[in-house]
DNA sequence: ATTAGCACTCTTGACAAGTAAGTGCTAATG
DNA sequence: CATTAGCACTTACTTGTCAAGAGTGCTAAT
């Protein structure tokens, strides 16, 4: 992609702020009240017919100013925008994590703070537990049929499963159990405790282990979640037709969905901005979608943390919260891991 | 309310029911079209003018047809509709819950299910937790700071909470806690609990009755949780302005201010019908809510469970839904207390 | 009591004319 | 030579008018 001249850098920036506020077409005398330089708008609109040749601006009719196209957003996304963020939104973004010890509720806070900021919809998946590190396992007899399993992950991160047992233990040959498992487990990640369940399992026949393996491997498959927050925001958009609406809604309820797409995203290193048909949500074919990657830095186990908004989003401050953001959250995550 | 004659009656109800098709207004022939009653456009209209003069139907404008009143809605639902559920549904609403032991999963899919039946949106108000029967409590000790406590009901319901304590507790002391309190608390319900471990309390000073008496108190008064379904599917009705529906969609996402209102809610038997301005809730001055309580025969304990949908909202089937998925709901509850 | 017929009212859509906004082009300017 | 003022041109938006269509209320006939 060719690079802009200064000017015509300068236009197209202009523009697209302009356009952001409202979604409206915007002529050269706008333009021209609003730029930094001091021309007049007969030379605005030379650079703007330029910028249309180019493919970055279109009118939707002879008399009605420009819209700057999805190719024209790219550029202005890629290239005209700093990082660059408020402090006061720096606090508002810390204060949700402040003395939170539990991820999920940081995750939470930060998704919804995400909104609330931005003004579009939030949505932050949480890393997978494989790499969770157990902290304590524990079985409590409830029944005669049913043990149930609470396994305690350093990061604070709780997880309790019923488990069917075919015939009753005692409950001092369950502590016992948990004692030992205790002993070989604790400080390993759930996968590698996986790992040693099912070996000590092909020595020794054993009912709990059973049950266990069963246990972890739910942990696993079902180890991710999906945070979404201010999906309402979306509604004030009117360029976001209702039947889109209800798409977007309907994949927001339909998280397998977004989670597939997330999973797909976050290879990348740093922040991906997607626009209009960028989007690799359906759904979002007309909107555009601003991720991030985060993770503890001694391990491969990441999330995703994003949003989606119209696609006169204001690229510039949703770019610096999610970067702020994914930073911020791989910190909170760092900490708990130590 | 005066009782309208028979005739009468049919238009409202066959205007009614072509009215919340599609939410246009209705002509004298479309009803004589679709009424059971052998009678010319003329006479329909003579009838139209009575309801109107009654209060029960108006007209736009004079060439516009007919739109029953939320007068007429409400005359319509209390006294010309019949409480009667295709076997389908009624079907579909029991699989929802089949084999389902676990209350909170039972009342997530019967939420799903009304949403998905009805095609509105459908809330479900879980009971207060203060009558769940304790199973089982348990500690575990984290590090030298924190317990986890986990405290399991009869009905399937696990809560864990960590509790920071002052001072590190040996774990042979924690079992011995653990035991005595659970010859104490077995069989009570969490709120004869809560008594039983204040009492305790003041007679000797135990750390760890200081920090659990915090974890059942947080337990009570966190003690409902609202399940929300189908939101989306409020964006399908286009008489539901774009403003309406993010006033709707926040009151939502404000848990609390539907919780508040369902609990005004509950009181009566039955199923209740809100139209229009009757609804307790500000959002939906303009919408319908159909509610009814659930719960344990055995106990005061209820939810409620409810749709809000469009004013003109099909309020034969939704009532008949309600009021069988409140009697279904009660069912389960009612076994897993056995 | 019911109904056919008809005049009346009001919305809707189409069309025309006038207005406002913004452009592209040309010629003048520093 | 880049910039700009000026102007003709294009197009959407608004307003007004008109005809068609839908539905009503009333009256008179059955």
């Amino acid at each position: 992609m060719e690079k802009l001249n200064d000017r015509a850098g300068s236009v197209l920036k202009c523009l697209v702020d302009l356009y952001t506020q409202d979604g409206k077409a915007v002529g050269s005398k706008a333009v021209c009240e609003h730029i930094a330089e001091k021309v007049s708008p007969a030379t605005i609109r030379n650079v703007m017919a330029d910028l249309e040749e180019k493919g970055f601006l279109i009118s939707p009719h002879t008399s009605a100013g420009r819209v700057p196209t999805e190719e024209g957003l790219r550029y202005y996304a890629k290239d005209l925008i700093t990082l660059d963020l408020d402090e006061e939104l720096k606090t508002k973004l810390e204060l949700s994590v402040n003395n939170v010890d539990d991820v999920e509720l940081a995750i939470k806070n930060l998704s919804d703070t995400i909104a609330e900021l931005t003004s579009y919809t939030g949505i932050i998946l949480s890393p997978k537990k494989d790499n969770e590190i157990l902290q304590a396992i524990n079985f409590m007899p409830l029944d005669g049929e049913r043990v149930l399993a609470v396994l305690v992950a350093k990061s604070g991160y709780v997880e309790n499963r019923i488990i069917e047992i075919p015939s009753a233990i005692p409950a001092e040959e369950l502590e016992k159990a948990a004692k030992e498992l205790n002993q070989v487990v604790l400080g390993k990640t759930l996968e590698q405790a996986r790992e040693i369940i099912i070996a000590s399992l092909k020595e020794h026949k054993n009912t709990l282990d059973v049950a266990l393996e069963k246990v972890l491997e739910e942990e696993l498959s079902d180890s991710k979640t999906l945070v979404v927050s201010g999906q309402h925001n979306l509604i004030t958009y009117p360029e976001i037709v209702r039947e889109k609406l209800k798409d977007l809604f309907d994949a927001f309820e339909e998280k397998k969905l977004i989670i597939g797409l997330l999973n797909v995203v976050k290879q990348a290193e740093g922040v991906q901005i997607f626009i209009g048909k960028d989007c690799p949500l359906e759904a979002a074919k007309e909107c555009s979608m601003i991720t991030a990657s985060y993770g503890s830095s001694n391990s491969d186990s990441l999330g995703t943390i994003g949003v989606i908004g119209p696609m006169r989003m204001n690229y510039q401050q949703t770019v610096s919260i999610i970067d702020y953001t994914a930073k911020l959250l791989s910190q909170v995550i760092d900490k708990k891991g130590e």
